[in-house]
DNA sequence: GCCTAGGTCCCGTCG
DNA sequence: CGACGGGGCCTAGGC
């Protein structure tokens, strides 16, 4: 694949790929790539400049640049699942050759954020044209938990009516908001995984929230287990806990036993 | 570059590249590259199963995947700055020839969970040799605000005085405790962004949990802004927001105007 | 290992 | 837009 052809109007590759290229030959397939909205990837020696919500300077090493359709940067080093540096969705992507070397620049406003790769050596520039995909389907999350109570408000108690989902309140929203069999009002705060402090912090702003408004407010935080703190805090707020695993929460599972 | 050569006791190469290759040869590189530790990158057609903290399925579709000698696993669309699949560092890697699709499978063990990709188109593989790099210098944290109040306390207040930095207490630990001009004992927490409920309620966290051991404990949220709920329940709370931006903390910065 | 809290968190959602 | 809270958050630091 020569440089030359990257802009024939044949049907576009689906890869392109340039080993040790000149600087003048990956400042065009990096500036081919960006105008066409394909997904490039650079292997090369780089130092990074990024000023920001922070600021930050990576001394120069052997990286992994991703740069996304959408303007998405990422660079990767040789370990860890997040990236060292990165600019978000929407930035705006540019090449450059100064001084002898190639100039990644990204930029976006809102917060205004420049990262600036500068690359003393690169080793290799694969331009990618991904088509478009499904989307993931995921499950076991909160909202799922959430789902099984509405529908099944006797998991959390017997007697147990569900008045509203997602109330707005001053201090926040609750996740499920219903009452007892005496009619006592109960704030549920739902949680995926195990109780901390933090969260026991949450309900209680939503308790406060309400208490002006109802004697017998309840605060219940439903989850898979609590940590030892969490659990001491929860008891001298007089809060509750309430045990649900949010693999329970699978469509189909059977619930009979908690009948 | 032939598949041969993998093994030859020469210098490894930097990078070894493979377009549209069999599934044969796909497999014998890719085993090879997580054999000696290289970072390997994929761009192909492929569904995804994972199951474990959740459960997803993604349809089949064009992804560029990264794994890292580290056992990081990374898959990307053509969006966003997250991946849309993963596996943290430490999983355990390997790849398969499966009803003639190339599967590559990820898992790690607590918790519980395995990635499965499977493809039934590869485009391209590269295989690279990334070598040992620095750290990143990133300015502008948190931290960095309470090395600042640490050397120059008078920026909260005149008379402050520093106690203890992150003490701990049984709710959870406070960034900064002091002491004011009248001897009241004072609670700082830092944030590097715009205050929220959250932030407010993590502070009355830390009062409560001495309030049995002082008088007049006071509570000083130390942020750049605060929003409007926030404010409210900070005022409600009796506690007191002081402005500071992390940008005045980078090193150099005149702060006489503050004296 | 558990627990706590920060992050250039990212991201969706709702006002 | 801001604001709020979830996330397979990830990551670092204590204990």
């Amino acid at each position: 694949m020569s440089l030359e052809d990257f802009n024939s109007s044949s049907k576009p590759d689906k890869v392109i790929y340039s080993k040790v290229p000149s600087k003048e030959k990956a400042f065009n397939l990096i500036e081919f790539s960006l105008k066409n909205d394909r997904l490039i990837d650079i292997f090369g020696k780089c130092e990074i400049d990024y000023e920001g919500r922070a600021s930050s300077y990576l001394a120069p090493g052997d990286r992994l640049t991703i740069v996304k359709p959408d303007g998405t940067l990422i660079v990767h080093k040789r370990e860890k699942r997040e990236p060292v540096n990165w600019q978000p969705p929407k930035s705006r992507n540019k090449v450059d050759i100064s001084n002898e070397n190639l100039v990644l620049t990204s930029r976006r406003r809102k917060p205004k954020e420049k990262l600036e790769i500068t690359y003393e050596k690169i080793f290799s520039i694969s331009s990618l044209l991904p088509e478009d995909e499904k989307e993931i389907q995921l499950n076991r999350s909160e909202e799922e938990m959430g789902d099984l109570i509405i529908e099944k408000p006797w998991i959390i108690e017997k007697g147990f009516k569900i008045i509203e989902r997602e109330k707005e309140t001053d201090l926040g929203y609750i996740d499920i908001f219903g009452k007892d069999k005496n009619q006592n009002r109960v704030i549920i705060e739902l949680k995926r995984k195990k109780i901390s402090l933090s969260d026991i912090s949450q309900l209680k702003r939503y308790q406060k929230s309400l208490k002006k408004d109802y004697n017998n407010l309840r605060g219940v935080i439903v989850g898979p287990s609590i940590s030892k703190k969490a659990e001491n805090l929860l008891k001298e707020e007089k809060l509750e806990f309430t045990k649900l695993k949010p693999e329970v929460c699978d469509l189909g599972t059977d619930l009979t036993e908690f009948q």
